[in-house]
DNA sequence: ATAATGTATTTTAAATGCAATATAATACCA
DNA sequence: TGGTATTATATTGCATTTAAAATACATTAT
């Protein structure tokens, strides 16, 4: 196993990544280039190319000469990525499905359980971020497709802390967790269409929870 | 009009960029920091974040110590590449094509009639690089799905340089220029389902030759 | 009082110089 | 001779410094 060395830059980007998924940069708020470098103990320039990777995830804006701030989205912008997710998902696992062994299916159930016990634990953090793309992550491992599935990874980073907050402002998951089980089922009798069919309303059910819920917000503010 | 002021940064991107599309630096070739700072007399700072700009855009590759390579498309991730291509254009187009206003259409076919006469011309620099993204991206004005929109045109450019390559080797473009009309007309129709399904075919289409061709490429390398 | 303009301050953008890393070339030993 | 250790060199990564731009504020003229 060859260990990976990480440059300061990657280093800076995982950390600032980081504090905007948990919330402790929330959306909106500035990111002063010389106030992150003093706290991560490096110079500007990892700081400043960090900012330009995370951008180019969604997770930041940066403009010329302002500066860099979290970005912020609207009901409609959730809209949309949860849109493409339920289409890139779907297309993601059709393309899997049919290459899914027994030790894969296996596997997926064992996330699952393990999902179910942060869930009855109560480590919702757990429960949404990991072990969720864990699952997902699973079911897509077959589908020769890698930069559809780079694609997802990054929105489905980018939605993670929507999702939380929404699990923080609802007070509990909303979905419920046998949706998982139903779709690995149709995944166990490949049942290609169903399945996929499935997974599309099982993203776009969240993507309206959330944006209830956000939509409540922005009204909130005027 | 505001004009705008450009970093040295998004120069240096635009230019490199431009060099890539063009096939001056082809697949494979490694991009030298130094170099290319001294090429475009600049410091190798906006050389490096622009070169990180293009690694996001998926032209060039970006490894740690080793340097920026352009990116060198193999046969099946150019097949993935127009897949999603197919998928995402037909979502955007349903989502555009009620909105299409008549002067919306009117656009298009003048845009339409000047690649013909591009293309008769034998400009086929101009008919496949501006003129045709900005025919379809007329069709998909009205999607209001910006990110979506951005995703389409990030591939769009970077499948640009294979089209021609295509082009070039192949001596002319196959794909029928017929099928513009056609695609046009349903749209103009508002034919949703037939149109999306004659823009996944026509993007398809272009994906089959372009594959062909590569993997003739790929057999004679051995 | 208000609009316009100039100035100071803050913040980012880019240049320069040095340190760390990877690759290639060479020497050394079995 | 083949393979491994070692050094040399090219190249990237990062810190420091300097320049440029944007913003906020004060000053002046109308």
């Amino acid at each position: 196993m060859a260990i990976e060395h990480k440059t300061r830059t990657q280093l800076v980007a995982e950390a600032i990544r980081e504090k905007i998924l948990t919330g402790e940069i929330k959306a909106g708020d500035p990111l002063r280039q010389a106030a992150l470098a003093a706290e991560l103990n490096v110079s500007r320039i990892p700081v400043r190319e960090a900012l330009l990777q995370l951008e180019a995830e969604g997770l930041v804006n940066f403009e010329a000469h302002k500066g860099a701030t979290a970005t912020e989205l609207s009901a409609s912008q959730i809209d949309e990525i949860f849109d493409l997710r339920a289409l890139l998902e779907a297309e993601l696992l059709s393309h899997s499905i049919e290459g899914l062994t027994d030790q894969d299916l296996i596997d997926a159930e064992l996330i699952l359980t393990e999902l179910e016990s942060a869930m009855d634990a109560g480590d919702t953090h757990l429960a949404t971020g990991d072990l969720n793309s864990r699952f997902h992550g699973k079911l897509y491992s077959r589908a020769q497709r890698p930069q559809t599935r780079e694609l997802v990874d990054m929105y489905s980073k980018n939605s993670e802390r929507y999702v939380r907050m929404h699990i923080l402002l609802a007070g509990g998951l909303t979905t419920a967790p046998e949706e998982h089980r139903i779709l690995l089922n149709h995944c166990r009798a490949k049942e290609s269409k169903k399945a996929c069919d499935f997974l599309k309303k099982h993203i776009l059910g969240a993507k309206n929870d959330i944006k209830k819920l956000l939509l409540k917000i922005e009204d909130e503010k005027r």
